[in-house]
RNA sequence: GGGCGAUUAGCUCAAUUGGCUAGAGCACUUGCCUUACAAGCAAGGGGUCAUAGGUUCGAGUCCUAUAUCGCCCA
């Protein structure tokens, strides 16, 4: 076996090595254990066609860290991965690449092209499933799932026919979002909201009566007059209130339009008047329902205006903004045109401006579904990591509107209704019908659209599990423990997947939602595709190796706030990786033994250092354990991390190292390096969930160096792997305070003495004498560690006592109430210890002044908990002890 | 227009829910290639906690305004 690592860590083959091991282990694989815990969670499930960002770098690492950690607790856990189809992303994709080849999807047919897309899901759609492995996910791959499998697509369809059969699905024409460049109707969550900077056009309308008077209309949308069917004002509007019933004709078309009152025109938006496009608008729609006016339609779903608009027939609906306003200026109809700001809403998935439109489609009817969801939270039986995002989740759940689910696509579930040809008839059903269920026709004709992908995604808790089937797996993993995902889709998949849970099983998915932050590029924007502005996780993971991009992403992580990422803080990572690796290196190098015997552990025969790391140790695994259970991520990291850094390596194989480099006693050798080796081992176990690579590796060599040195590293479980490991417990017979508390003194006296020989430019490798002094009553003894403090301060003599006096010639330094003295003879500068005084004794009287300022505040001494006060009383007898000391010592000097 | 979040060291962020002289990492200064690590070690410097009021013995933390930035909803 191998004892030297190379100086630095080599990542690359210990990654691929240590994953496939884990996979070809069945590690991440569950299977229903009755008497053992579940716990689950799903995987947000990547868009197919979906490539990995840094949001899904963070968001899996999120979920890693939970199900490795829970997995060493002892849970029978499983964390089920998948993709879903994307209907309308995918079938982009698939149509530009038939594009490529001169070919339409129409060209083709629905058969075909869906064909087209099942290969191209064979060939491109396990992209990103490869990249969550390199993050190191520990998915259960072998239950991987896809939004348009057999068993899902099931699920979709006896959850369609269920809600119809309820009346909590139907169809009807309403106002709807169509994106004409998707050619399909979107849910109103899809539309994305914009302010733009455009124009408020006053348009003149006569009257038919007298063509030479006019009601000014404003508009927006000045090509969505050409469907105007009516001009509205408030009925409490004194300007128009004679003009009500009165007809006008309009402008270019010549189609009369009535005048209206309704309560929902503003006085005060434009003029006051505003025309009414039924077809085109959803409050216009609204008020054409109110006052039974037609809806004329007059654009395709492509955007380009049709037979209804006139003579703009063909044109693209901005070509014919821009054509119509024109015209309307030549024929005198524009009043005038005022710059105006306003909100413009555009798809979600091409960036299209959105085009309200009049359209039959098929809807989910919400209310009913989003009180039970309200429900499941006002009894907290789902629960939101940080609290915060429930309102927002709550209030989208109390406005919501019906949820337009047809899409004008092929790629996606098919909707399972079929039209009778003969009598019109629908009928809804999980499996084809032969004949119409109302005239028994065999002439039958399934709807052409297809489902929003987001309904699919809202069985995924439990379609994921088998069901519509009562499985197993469904009886044991539902409901799920965690869900894990970015606010971006509280809406979209959160909120909608509690009220299928709830409607279809009759309970919550999962019990918490913990909502992360969204990882934004270095001035605080979006990472996008457009702005170029994104770091490849993969790059990243090339350059800095999985574990240190984990690291880092999850260092930053702080409460669901938001991350501003460059690539240099991947650097944290690699640095805390690194340093990892060779403290490694170093314990490897020392536990080997040319004749290794076996000792007893026993806890007392460990040396003072030895105990306070435990102690150290046992604080941290505890910390650690409840920032955890909190979703404190990065606290629990940054503990960890401190332990590791400062306390194991710069404290401990410092102290340890005479023990080993000029061992005298062999058994107390074998403590120190037993001790390191238990310390380290726990160290590896603590990070194993958040680097799960390099402690692996660490931890396999570690356990086979230590058997081969007859080295008992006390592990429950000598187990081969640490994903399958304990994770570590708190053990009580290592608890040691004064341990730590003297520890900290020692630490204090050598950074005293360190700080003088820097302060005086004496070299680290000259060795110097020292005096300590302490009054009568100190509570540790400090002769104990004598040879601690000179091995780590290098001091020749020390020299310890109760008030001793200041030698001749000496640097001091006042630790609380103790003194060290550092004898300098000829290197002494007095100018310079001099000044070092001065500041410690300004330092110090400005901190009294401080504690006084309290304490002579009667109010503070008698209403502040006397605990406070004694402290601060405490405090203040400490502080002019040491000031007196100081004192003495310039006293000295100035002499 | 409504809601939420942010504002703390040059930069990126903490601060255990009101109580040690507000802490890290990076950057900076000084000295070290000390046989684990220069991706490192040792010792340092650096903050009017956005602003203005208020509550309190005590405020970075609670309340009320204001400013700036970001996100969501309409």
């Amino acid at each position: 076996m191998e004892n030297n690592l190379p100086s630095q860590y080599n990542l690359k083959e210990i990654e691929d090595k240590w994953y496939l091991f884990w996979e070809e282990s069945g590690f991440f694989h569950s299977e229903p254990v009755s008497s053992q815990k579940p716990y689950t969670i799903v995987i947000p499930p990547p868009n197919v066609t979906g490539v990995l960002h840094m949001g899904h770098a963070l968001n899996n690492i999120i979920q890693d860290i939970l199900i490795r950690w829970k997995r060493m607790q002892g849970f029978n856990v499983l964390w089920m991965p998948g993709t879903d189809h994307a209907g309308i992303a995918t079938q982009n994709v698939v149509e530009r690449e038939l594009s490529s080849r001169n070919i339409k999807r129409q060209d083709i047919g629905r058969e075909r092209f869906v064909e087209e897309v099942w290969k191209w899901k064979q060939k491109y759609g396990s992209t990103i499933i490869k990249q969550l492995k390199k993050l190191g996910s520990s998915c259960d791959w072998q239950r991987e799932r896809f939004t348009m499998d057999e068993g899902l697509s099931e699920a979709v369809k006896e959850t369609f026919v269920r809600l119809y059969n309820k009346g909590l699905i139907y169809k009807g024409k309403y106002m709807i979002n169509w994106c004409p460049r998707c050619r399909t109707a979107i849910a109103d969550d899809e539309v994305e909201h914009e302010e733009h900077e455009s124009y408020l056009w006053h348009i003149k309308y006569p009257f038919k009566e007298n063509p030479l008077q006019f009601v000014v209309v404003a508009t927006t949308r000045p090509e969505t007059m050409l469907g105007d069917v009516a001009v509205a004002v408030n009925p409490k509007d004194e300007r128009y209130r004679n003009f009500i019933g009165k007809t006008l004709l309009l402008p270019v078309i010549g189609r009369e339009l009535p005048i209206v009152a309704d309560d929902f025109v503003s006085s005060s938006f434009g003029t006051g008047a505003v025309k009414v496009t039924p077809a085109h608008d959803p409050n216009d729609f609204e008020i054409g329902m109110r006052h039974n006016l037609p809806s004329i339609v007059v654009m395709e779903e492509d955007g380009s205006m049709n037979v209804n608009a006139g003579d703009y027939n063909g044109l693209d609906r901005f070509e014919c903004r821009n054509t119509l306003v024109e015209d309307l200026k030549l024929r005198k109809y524009i009043d005038k045109i005022i710059p105006h700001k306003h909100s413009v809403g555009h798809c979600y998935r091409c960036h299209t401006v959105i085009e309200p439109y009049f359209s039959n489609q098929w809807f989910v009817k919400m209310r009913p579904l989003a009180d039970a969801a309200m429900k499941s939270s006002a009894n907290k039986s789902v629960t939101f990591y940080p609290e915060r995002w429930e309102k927002i989740y709550l209030s989208w759940l109390d406005n919501v509107k019906d949820w337009c689910i047809s899409r004008q696509i092929w790629w996606g579930h098919r909707i399972p209704a079929w039209y009778c040809d003969d009598c019109g008839a629908v009928s809804v059903s999980t499996n084809e019908p032969h004949l119409c269920t109302k005239c028994n026709s065999s002439h039958l004709k399934q709807d052409e659209d297809v489902l929003d992908t987001w309904f699919s995604s809202a069985l995924w808790p439990f379609s994921t599990l088998g069901w519509p089937k009562e499985t197993p797996e469904l009886n044991y993993y539902y409901p799920t423990s965690t869900l894990v995902t970015d606010r971006g889709i509280i809406y979209f998949w959160v909120a909608r997947m509690v009220m299928m849970g709830i409607e279809m099983l009759k309970q919550i998915p999962f019990s918490h939602v913990y909502i992360h932050g969204t990882i934004l590029d270095e001035q605080g924007r979006k990472m996008s595709k457009s702005l170029g502005n994104g770091i490849d996780p993969l790059l990243m993971i090339d350059r800095y190796g999985a574990d240190a991009v984990r690291f880092s992403i999850i260092i930053l992580t702080t409460e669901g706030q938001d991350i501003k990422l460059s690539e240099s803080k991947f650097e944290m990572g690699r640095n805390f990786t690194n340093k990892l690796w060779n403290a490694a290196r170093f314990i490897f190098m020392n536990l080997s033994e040319e004749k290794p015997e076996t000792i007893h552990y026993d806890a007392n025969m460990l040396q003072f250092e030895d105990k306070w790391i435990h102690s150290c140790l046992n604080t941290i695994i505890d910390e650690c354990t409840t920032f955890l259970n909190q979703y404190k991520f990065n606290e629990a990291t940054m503990k960890i991390y401190d332990f590791t850094w400062h306390s194991f390596c710069d404290w401990y194989l410092e102290i340890v190292k005479h023990r080993l480099h000029n061992a005298t006693n062999m058994t107390d050798k074998k403590i120190a390096q037993t001790t390191l080796a238990i310390i380290f081992g726990k160290i590896l176990h603590l990070l194993h969930p958040i680097i799960p690579f390099i402690t692996e590796e660490l931890w396999n060599k570690l356990t086979i160096i230590s058997k081969n040195n007859k080295i008992n590293i006390q592990f429950d479980l000598m187990s081969n792997s640490l994903v399958t490991s304990k994770w570590p417990k708190v053990s009580k017979q290592f608890a040691d305070d004064t341990s730590e508390q003297i520890m900290l003194v020692l630490q204090n006296i050598i950074r005293a003495i360190r700080n003088i020989r820097s302060k005086m430019s004496i070299k680290e490798k000259q060795s110097l004498n020292a005096v300590i002094s302490y009054p009568q009553n100190h509570i540790y003894d400090l002769h104990e560690h004598a040879n601690l403090l000179k091995r780590m301060a290098n001091l020749e003599e020390l020299e310890m006592g109760i008030d001793l006096q200041k030698p001749d010639n000496s640097a001091s330094e006042v630790i609380g109430n103790i003194q060290v003295f550092v004898l300098l003879t000829s290197i002494l500068d007095p100018l310079t210890e001099k000044d070092r005084q001065l500041k410690h004794l300004k330092q110090l009287e400005n901190h009294l002044t401080i504690i006084r300022r309290k304490l002579n505040n009667e109010n503070f001494v008698t209403k502040a908990p006397a605990q406070i006060v004694e402290t601060e009383q405490k405090k203040e007898n400490e502080l002019l002890q040491q000031i007196e000391k100081v004192k003495h010592i310039l006293l000295d000097i100035g002499q």
